[in-house]
RNA sequence: GGAGAGGUGGCCGAGUUGGUCGAAGGCAGCCGCCUGCUAAGCGGUUGUGGGGGUAACACCUCACCCAGGGUUCGAAUCCCUGCCUCUCCGCCA
């Protein structure tokens, strides 16, 4: 969420900025609100100030044993007015923080403006798509061959998007993990494995809710929303914290299985891996001071790459324009693996910086050596990868004519064979 | 699930016949002084957020003693609800 004041004070910054995410903007309700607001609150402070030094009087002259009946009966008077602008207050910040979180990040000025994902731009490339003297397969033919994935047993069992695997799919699953935590953490992130299941002030806090709630799952009773990402819970890990200066950067990198309704994915990658309603993520998530977030962010995305390219999995990264750009974003990297069967690049990991976006709606802040007052952490996060695609990756890559599909060298300890078959 | 205890500042911990409490005291931190060094000792100082104010400080003011309501002229202190922690019993991986 973007704060109060810095609206106020910066409508035309602010109403530009949108504009390239293909946001228009209103603000004579909120400016007007604000003004009402703060012209409530100081008759309310002004009023609260009366009562406390009259309180006081009250007291002193009924020790004395005096009557203060006049006093206490105006104070009263003053007490019910409190409480009416009080009221009024309360329903006036209910709309304007309303309003606040519905407003998007502002996009870096390094991000390219654009509608839609056809103005994304592509940065670099690494690896070269092999040549097949086949017809490569799509992973879920060549997992049927090998009966490693179980789509119709996961119907069966819970219902469309979900899936089994099976024998060396589920070892390889696990290898993946393995590896991904094993690489991450010799670079300095510390390894996390975090409740999975959270309240309502986590998922407001990293901008899941109030506006995104179609795409969670959510227990009933009692109520805990189920993570669509590990960046929810540990992004939150510092929530209403502050920080010492010292103490930043922090690195995380988590594992967990992630849950998502897509809602608005009807129709879209019904076969495959490609999209469940459950799978398996390494995440990664920094809080750097804000003058480090954009080195951090290419870092950050480089170790995402890190991983593929240890996997020997070609792929192309891209910045995102300003009107594919998630919510909270204010830049985002997308990582896009080579996948043979589909013959085109899809999406496994997405490395964002958001700036104090978050950290403003987590209260998540930092004290600086020597100065007064505290700052805004800056958050960033990114996949590490999402082990599922990145499983479709390796078996479309790495397939063979005969139906098997080798091993990536480095997974090859983890997974202890040198083919599936 | 049943019974009980409790949630106070960076930490520990007073305060529960409502008023002089943003909150004693201790520890830790910071700044001085003192001191061969260190330790000890002495003095001072140290929360967050909002509003106003300033060139910037200063300063003024409101709120915050788990959270949200309530009673009252006035609440850390009384009442209600929720959340969390601890102990005992039961159950369970």
């Amino acid at each position: 969420m973007l704060d109060a004041r810095f609206v106020r004070e910066n409508i035309d910054v602010l109403k530009s900025a949108l504009k390239k995410r293909g946001y228009e903007i209103d603000l004579s309700e909120f400016l007007s609100l604000e003004e009402d607001r703060l012209r409530l609150l100081k008759e309310s402070e002004e009023l609260r100030n009366k009562r406390n030094v009259v309180s006081e009087e009250i007291g002193k002259i009924k020790r004395q044993g005096q009557n203060a009946n006049s006093l206490v009966t105006e104070m009263k008077g003053v007490s019910d007015r409190i409480k009416e602008i009080d009221e009024i207050l309360r329903a006036i910040e209910e709309k304007t923080n309303s309003f606040l979180l519905n407003i998007p990040n502002i996009p870096h000025e390094s991000v390219p403006a654009g509608k839609d994902e056809t103005e994304n731009v592509e940065v670099r490339r690494w690896g070269v798509p092999r040549e097949f003297d086949f017809e490569p397969l799509n992973h879920w033919d060549i997992a049927e061959t090998l009966d490693i994935i179980d789509f119709e047993r996961g119907a069966k069992i819970a219902g469309a998007r979900f899936a089994v695997m099976k024998g060396p799919g589920a070892r390889l699953e696990r290898a993946l993990m393995n590896f991904m935590l094993d690489l991450n953490t010799s670079k300095g992130y510390k390894e996390i494995f975090p409740p999975i299941l959270v309240n309502r002030g986590s998922m407001t806090g990293t901008g899941q809710l109030p506006k995104f709630s179609e795409d969670l799952f959510r227990t009933v009773d009692p109520e805990f929303y189920l993570i669509p990402t590990a960046e929810v819970p540990v992004t939150n890990i510092h929530r209403d914290e502050i920080l010492r200066e010292e103490q930043l950067p922090i690195y995380y990198t988590a594992y967990t299985p992630c849950f998502r309704r897509e809602a608005g994915a009807y129709g879209k990658d019904t076969r495959g891996l490609i999209r469940q309603h459950q799978f398996n993520k390494v995440e990664l998530v920094k809080f750097t001071k804000p003058e480090n977030s954009y080195e951090e962010l290419e870092k950050l995305t480089n170790d995402a790459e890190d991983i593929l390219q240890k996997l020997g999995l070609p792929y192309r990264v891209i910045v995102l324009c300003t009107g594919d750009m998630g919510f909270s974003s204010a830049k985002t990297y997308d990582i896009e693996v080579w996948l043979p069967g589909q013959q085109r690049y899809r999406e496994i990991s997405s490395c964002s910086n958001f700036e104090d976006f978050q950290a403003r709606r987590a209260n998540i802040r930092f004290k600086r050596e020597g100065k007064k007052g505290t700052e805004f952490v800056h958050t960033l996060n990114g996949s590490g990868l999402a082990i599922g695609r990145t499983l479709v990756a390796i078996l479309e890559n790495y397939q063979q004519k005969d139906g098997t599909v080798i091993v990536p060298e480095a997974l090859k300890q983890y997974m202890g064979v040198e083919v599936i078959r």
